[in-house]
DNA sequence: CGCTGTTATGTAATCGATTACAGCATGCCG
DNA sequence: CGGCATGCTGTAATCGATTACATAACAGCG
């Protein structure tokens, strides 16, 4: 009746400890302690366990370790949306280098809006299935009256802080980095901006708008008159704004996206419909992904420390984890404008209106 | 001592399933079943247990629970190398709709050729904290000389089928594609070809290399005579082989990509060069990920059903995970050739030599 | 009225590893 | 040689939920 599997090898049945202390002659606390304590067992007894191990292929069983040690080293990962949008890659394998060297192991989750996945992600919490976890949207969105953050784990934002104050978190200089954007254009002799925007309310968002304005205003020039069209981050809200902007009967000349990926599709569908760019139009992307440097023209942007964002995240909370006492803390990282082909001298006839 | 939390709701302790049980005066037995079968209880019995639990905020603990179930509802996903390339993501949306549907939750593990990682998802397998797994690359590697094969779970390959024999796969007709890729630039009036490879050995890899040999065999070319340039399906390998191309003293006219990373590459060095693409040369990608529509021109591809692939993956999953003695099976999924702006009609000059 | 069958609930064993505590040698010292 | 410290190993409790089995209450029926 044993099921037979394809492999080489044959699985009768998963060792257990006591399995290795019989074939050892030990009890079962010694084959712990040989594995755990090297040093706390003799030697020829540990040469026995060990050798006991490996030929029985005996690997403790992580559910009983963890309901014993109360831990189960696992940290869960909230995204927004849908899985991993291009920018995010490069954070999760920041995240996955110092976790993997530190024994935990990652559980994404992503919170499209569904309520039953914000549930299931709460369960996991709540059955102390997870140690520790990273919040990679500013916003945690509570079910059922309870909120993942009600677990009493460590929590680390990381590219956005938590709306939810008082835990750590690992952010890039937005506004910053939005206002180096925007001085570009304006260095470049724009004076006619557009700003196509993040999600409504999104921590980002908010504050690469407030550098937008911020730079405008310092530049002398009237804000409230920039059309700011909304967005998503993604390809298809980039599209959809340039859209609008062919529409305008009268089209700034200096665009600044709080995305990639929306730049990508703008300047994909305004030189489509026969817009030259960077002589008619100029546009600044944010993020820096790798695509950025393989469209038409290349993509002026904001790089961001993408892998280091994920490593230093990651570090912030096992920190926590070793010393849960230790709370707040804000690490600021930065961004850098690299220069692409995208962004040119404002078209003479514009900047004059 | 209580450790106080940020968050709003005091977290004394995590209520158990005797604090439950005391709280609604019953047994815990009584508890377990109320939740788990609700009419194997008295409905004022289980009135006063569920409010006992709601009054609580009460979530059994996972691994007690796995523990004594002998099951974790975890799957493990193998992927190779870094996390998520672009074309990964809907496929992993596919998995995720799935398997959170079903109660089951995704653990990604990146294999990037270092040792330790591949030993710690062997540990996590062996250790029996996951239920079933997904390879997305072809091959599991052998570390301790154990695999995660040796485990005895259902496994399931998607994207490619597992080298070790056996095992289920959802995969798409790769072969069949390459030579759509290849025929449509025959097609063109293209004779002179080139191919620009992913990883030696690779699964899809050497289908989508058949496929081109074939279709230009079957035009009457000599796919002996055309050159195959090396590549890693990313774009760092598109730039590369795009160097080597604008080096050839006699340049094919119709490049045959195995990944639309490389197409873009190569596309954009190309014409970063001065060439005019499709004028000069025309170029087919694989796989029809987002930007492929947004490169200058557009690029021609194949376009993979990517949430359709990961779906039934897990669907595939899911039907072995419930019934273990089911083996054996290829589901074979189809791609679509997409005509973008990067492929045209053979130059006269090179058509003719 | 007493027996059987049914339903609701409780008791206690169980999953597998860890670890506090106990026990047993052995060595050292007075 | 007795007493105590030290080092190694074993026994058994423990983590928290599930569930086989036991028990109790009650209805139905001859």
């Amino acid at each position: 009746m044993v099921s037979r599997q394809p492999g080489m090898r044959q699985i009768s049945r998963a060792a257990r400890i006591s399995d290795v202390a019989r074939a050892a002659g030990v009890s079962t606390a010694t084959v712990s302690r040989a594995l755990t304590y090297p040093d706390r067992v003799q030697a020829d007894t540990r040469e026995r366990v060990l050798s006991a191990v490996s030929r029985l292929g005996y690997t403790p069983n992580e559910a009983a370790r963890a309901l014993r040690a109360g831990a189960s080293r696992m940290i869960l990962v909230v995204m927004t949306q849908r899985n991993s949008p291009p920018f995010f890659a490069d954070v999760l394998d920041g995240f996955d280098a110092e976790f993997s060297a530190h024994g935990y192991t990652m559980i994404m989750g992503s919170l499209d809006g569904a309520e039953d996945k914000a549930r299931r992600l709460a369960d996991l919490v709540f059955a102390r299935h997870i140690d520790g976890v990273i919040v990679l949207t500013g916003h945690v969105p509570t079910v059922d009256n309870r909120s993942i953050l009600d677990a009493g784990l460590p929590v680390v934002g990381v590219c956005a802080e938590i709306d939810r104050g008082g835990y750590p978190a690992v952010v890039v200089d937005d506004e910053v980095c939005a206002m180096a954007q925007t001085q570009h254009l304006i260095d470049l002799g724009h004076r006619e901006l557009m700003y196509v925007a993040g999600p409504e309310g999104n921590y980002n968002e908010v504050r690469r708008h407030r550098g937008f304005v911020k730079a405008a205003v310092r530049a002398g020039l009237d804000a409230e008159k920039m059309p700011r069209l909304p967005g998503d981050y993604m390809l298809s809200s980039g599209v959809a704004a340039a859209r609008k902007y062919l529409g305008l009967s009268k089209r700034p000349t200096g665009i600044v996206c709080a995305s990639d990926e929306m730049a990508i599709g703008f300047l994909k569908t305004v030189t489509q419909a026969g817009l030259r760019c960077p002589k008619d139009v100029s546009i600044v992307g944010f993020d820096g992904i790798d695509f950025a440097s393989f469209c038409e023209p290349t993509l002026t942007t904001i790089r961001q420390p993408r892998f280091d964002l994920g490593a230093t995240g990651a570090r912030t909370l096992l920190a926590a984890l070793q010393d849960k006492s230790r709370s707040g803390g804000l690490t600021v990282l930065h961004g850098e404008l690299v220069i692409g082909g995208s962004t040119g001298p404002a078209p003479r006839r514009q900047s004059q209106k």
